[in-house]
DNA sequence: GCTTGACCTTCCAGTGACTGGAAGCCCCAT
DNA sequence: ATGGGGCTTCCAGTCACTGGAAGGTCAAGC
């Protein structure tokens, strides 16, 4: 089958296909006669597994792992299960900062009267040193997290 | 003070001060006799809040807005409320998805026993069709959410 | 047979928000 | 004058795509 039709069936773009080609998350396809890239039912399959992983947050990298794991017919469960726990935490972590963000957030909004008036609390609090200590470890956090969610 | 004391003083790297000036967020700084780039403290101001918006989870170019809205004398603090409730509701959104995702690895990792058998829960989900209504939802939220946090 | 339009191919560039590194000045202390 | 840190610029890379241009291919309709 052409691309676009694996694309349809798995639910990953065909440019995403050629994308995920082109950094060796998968097999190059087989071409036709015409050089169109051809494929069968258990590529669909391969990238639909592609697609739930990406969707539960793992990254292409791991997603790599996982296949590698899926394919080795004598891999540990643990390893599986490891890489799972560790997305876990990752997600955890993200949800605390952005819980703490939103209260924060939350706090001004509720302080910022919101009409035409010029003086703004929120525009205050963030020209003030107040929160200097607050949102700098939060920025520290954020920066370390950041590419990784 | 030399780009470093700024950086030091806003907790911005000089880097990303730098990048600042070049994607116009902040104002080219005048130059000393040695082409040294040269900061005063209403600089390390503006850098500081600069800091602090990103860290409540501003894009850079929502913190361009909210820089305009502060040197902007008739601004309506209305405005930045609005700003603000919006990213209230990306994160309260991203959150959702967040737990819901981590939910989903909860319930795979405790069915996954975790030892050395070669039949694992967690990869059998991913390959079959089960979870595709769940996730696919998921994937495509995800997709529509990237780029924004 | 020709046109039209929808496929397919490749490659290049851009996204956001930086970050790393190279090459080359500049300044100060020893 | 030599060393070690500044500073400057620009280029490239990150991540996971996405958009678009330029051009080849195919099936349908006239």
């Amino acid at each position: 089958m052409n691309i676009s039709e694996a694309a349809m069936k798995s639910g990953v773009p065909p440019k995403t296909i050629r994308y995920y080609e082109s950094i060796g998350l998968i097999a190059a396809a087989p071409r036709t006669g015409n050089g169109y890239r051809d494929y069968a039912v258990p590529d669909v399959e391969t990238l639909r597994f592609i697609a739930r992983a990406r969707g539960l947050g793992f990254s292409v990298e791991e997603v790599g792992e996982l296949l590698e794991l899926y394919r080795d017919k004598d891999r540990a469960s643990a390893d599986v299960k490891k890489l799972a726990k560790t997305r876990i935490a990752d997600i955890k972590r993200k949800v605390q900062e952005l819980q703490s963000l939103q209260a924060t957030l939350e706090t001004l909004v509720d302080c910022c009267h919101g009409d035409e008036r010029p003086d703004c609390p929120i525009l205050e609090e963030l020209a003030s040193e107040h929160l200097a200590k607050m949102t700098d470890g939060a920025l520290m956090r954020q920066l370390k997290l950041r590419g990784r969610g």
